[in-house]
DNA sequence: TTAAATATTTAACAGCGTTAAAATCTTGAG
DNA sequence: CTCAAGATTTTAACGCTGTTAAATATTTAA
């Protein structure tokens, strides 16, 4: 009984072992944002965290389970940006939303980018989904319509639902096609925020709808 | 030169070539309709078409070439129902262009995911793209914009590219998720309309924006 | 009919993810 | 301090993949 509890707690080797872990991960992560997910070798990942390919699966397992290392991470970090988020001023909020996640893939635009590749090409998103994320992402611009129609700057005569969905989808295609090579980060905001000025003018106030045709004829038609 | 010009004319074999190339890729386009594009392995292809694995690269080339066969053909189809759309009624123009597509899909549900997925995943629809499928594709909503603007169904204070590129990006987007197995086909219906009326009573006029909300109000929202 | 061109198959290669078993190192009790 | 027990890493292999050179069989044209 001692045994195991003193196993558990053990400092040295746990921590030793944790360590390599995160460096297998760093390492991990730095091809995939150089080569992509499909180069990632685990011979090569081994050479380069002077580890051994074994040693990989034993602290971190198969490829899918490195993956799912991976992904868990993203999502944690998407998570950050998306409670750090304020609705006091809704008007805004929809363009600090994007401002917000721009900046965050910013920080390793190469390694975002694969990762979401990454992400959903195995489907993890769909589980990261089922236990909450995407029930949160889409919830969040939802409830800005909400009190965008409470202050009556939308009209109401579309649901904040429907709304708020759609404008979820206007982010997430521009992701899209920032991850796919389409277009750059800047490419990013100005599509995200031409199909989400394009969504809330559909049932904007007239002077809300005039702010926003104003601020959509200052966006450039994204090039392809 | 007579050896030359008899060699390309010959009938018999070159005929029967193109039997066995066609076979193997519709058995092709069964393995990935029913187990995905990562599940089709050579050799079980090979079996399935009553050849042997060399032969699959002799008569189509490696896995690469035979992807390319198939989203070519994939391309074709879908320029086929793009060519068939006529801008007569602009109103129900967005409509049964959506619902061309859907029926397109319908005919072999299976395979057309699989084919787009392989599509999107090497970046051939961007080749493709470069020869002009992309480009004439976001053409057609650009297009039936501007007969909406010059008919006075749109006020036009939006610009017909930035709105005809939002509402394919809308159409895109709903492919995708129908791709990604979020919904069926209803629901790639459903979610297309839903962006692309949005977009549209961005600019509509008084009349024509409330037949759209009226149409919105229908629509379910989409579950996932 | 026979020589040449063409197509198919046999048989192998290299690279991948993965894993059992041997070797090494670390830990804690005596 | 020693040394057996346990945890960790490594050696060495397996099976599967896409791919291809060389041998074999087939078809064509003279």
């Amino acid at each position: 009984m001692e045994k195991l509890a003193a196993a558990k707690n053990d400092s040295a080797r746990v921590v030793n072992k944790e360590k390599r872990r995160r460096r297998i991960l760093d390492h991990a992560r730095r091809i995939i944002a150089k080569k992509g997910f499909d180069a990632l070798k685990l011979r090569d990942l081994a050479a380069s965290a002077d580890v051994t390919v074994p040693t990989i699966y034993n602290l971190i397992g198969g490829k899918p389970e490195m993956l799912r290392f991976i992904i868990e991470e993203l999502v944690e970090r998407l998570q950050e940006v998306q409670n750090q988020s304020d609705l006091k001023d809704v008007e805004a909020a929809f363009e600090t939303q994007i401002e917000d996640l721009a900046k965050l893939f910013a920080e390793d635009e190469d390694y975002y980018r694969a990762a979401f590749i990454a992400g959903d090409r195995s489907g993890l998103f769909e589980q990261s989904s089922s236990s909450g994320i995407f029930a949160r992402s889409v919830q969040l611009p939802v409830e800005a319509c909400k009190v965008a129609q409470s202050t009556g700057l939308l009209a109401g005569s579309v649901s904040a639902e429907q709304m708020g969905r759609q404008i979820y989808g206007c982010y997430r295609l521009a992701r899209q096609d920032w991850v796919n090579g389409y277009f750059d980060l800047q490419g990013f905001r100005d599509q995200a925020l031409t199909g989400i000025f394009l969504c809330l003018a559909a049932d904007a106030n007239p002077e809300f709808h005039s702010r926003l045709i104003n601020r959509l004829s200052s966006l450039p038609v994204a090039m392809r």
